[in-house]
DNA sequence: GGGTACCTGCGT
DNA sequence: ACGCAGGTACCC
C-alpha cells in the first residue's frame, strides 16, 4: 500500500492513538521484526512517551521523550491496525506498540517486509533522503540539478530517495505520464523545462493521491471513491488523454507503465 | 547501475 | 504451478 499519500495518511491516522501517550511494552510475533527491533530495543522503548509522530519521505517517525526514534517502514504491504491490549491480533499483525490507556498500535504487514527500528538518541532517524516533494526552496532548476549528471532513465531517478523522497513506482509513472515524459529517458536528457513539469507533475499526482487518502486502485471498474490512474496498472487499456494502448515494460522485475504516443 | 534477496498472498 | 505485487539494502 505505501507510497508518500497512504504513509501521509497513515501517520495522521494513527497520531491521535500515540501522541502523548506512553509505551507500556511492544510485542513483536514475527522474526522479521525481532530482528528489526531485537530484545534491548523493545525494553528501551518500554515506559518512553511519544512526542510526535513525523512522515519523512515514506519513513515514520516516532519521536521519544529521551530523544529516541522509532522509525516504522510499510516497504510493500504494511499498515497500522489500532487495537486494544489483550485481544487477539489482527491476521498478518507483526508487531505492536503498547500503549498506557490499553490501546494497542499493530503493525499489520502479510509480507513481513515492513521495519520497526529504534534510533538511540543522537543519531540521524532517517539517512539518505532527498528532499520532501514540496519543499518550498525546490524548484524546477534544483530539482534538475539533482540528476543532471546521471544518465540512468527518468523512471529510476524517480524511485532514487535519495534524489527526491516518496516517489514510489505508482506515482512514478502517474507523473512520467502527466509531464509526457518517456520513462526511459535518459536523466540528463530531460532539461529545465522539461524538469520543471516533471517536478509540478510529482507534486500534482502526489496531491491527487492526498486526496484520496493514497488508496488507489488499477483495474478495470473503478469505485468512485478511490484514485483514477493514468496509467499504472492499465497495460492495453487507452490512454486517457490520446486513447493510445498504455504499454507495460519490466525494468527488472518491476512493471513501468507508459502511453506510447504521448510520452516522449 | 543491474541482479538478487527479504517474505507471503493472490490472481491466472 | 507460476508470475506478480506499491520497497529497500545488499552484492558485484
Amino acid at each position: 500500500m505505501p507510497e508518500l499519500p497512504e504513509v501521509e495518511h497513515a501517520v495522521r491516522r494513527l497520531r491521535p492513538h500515540v501522541e502523548g501517550r506512553v509505551i507500556v511494552h511492544v510485542q513483536r510475533w514475527h522474526a522479521a521484526t525481532r530482528r528489526a527491533l531485537p530484545p534491548a530495543a523493545a525494553r528501551a522503548v518500554a515506559g518512553r512517551r511519544v512526542e510526535a509522530v513525523e512522515r519523512r519521505g515514506k519513513y515514520q517517525c516516532l519521536r521519544l521523550d529521551d530523544g529516541a526514534t522509532i522509525v516504522a517502514h510499510f516497504r510493500l504491504d504494511g499498515d497500522w491496525h489500532v487495537d486494544r491490549d489483550g485481544e487477539s491480533p489482527a491476521p498478518h499483525a507483526r508487531a505492536a506498540l503498547c500503549l498506557d490507556d490499553g490501546a494497542r498500535a499493530c503493525l499489520v504487514d502479510p509480507r513481513a517486509f515492513a521495519t520497526l527500528e529504534r534510533r538511540p538518541p543522537g543519531t540521524p532517524a532517517v539517512r539518505g533522503l532527498g528532499p520532501e516533494p514540496w519543499d518550498p526552496v525546490l524548484d524546477g532548476g534544483g530539482f534538475r540539478a539533482r540528476f543532471v549528471r546521471r544518465r540512468a532513465p527518468i523512471k529510476a531517478v524517480l524511485l532514487d530517495q535519495g534524489v527526491l523522497a516518496g516517489v514510489g513506482n505508482i506515482y512514478a509513472a502517474e507523473a512520467l505520464w502527466r509531464a509526457g515524459i518517456r520513462p526511459s529517458t535518459p536523466a540528463h536528457r530531460v532539461g529545465e523545462a522539461r524538469a520543471a513539469r516533471l517536478l509540478a507533475a510529482v507534486r500534482a499526482a502526489l496531491e491527487d493521491g492526498l486526496a484520496h487518502h493514497g488508496r488507489v486502485f488499477a483495474t478495470a471498474d473503478t469505485p468512485a471513491t478511490e484514485q483514477p490512474l493514468a496509467v499504472y496498472g492499465r497495460a492495453g487499456r487507452p490512454c486517457e488523454r490520446c486513447g493510445a494502448p498504455v504499454r507495460r515494460t519490466a525494468d527488472g522485475h518491476r512493471g513501468t507503465y507508459w502511453c506510447p504516443r504521448c510520452q516522449r
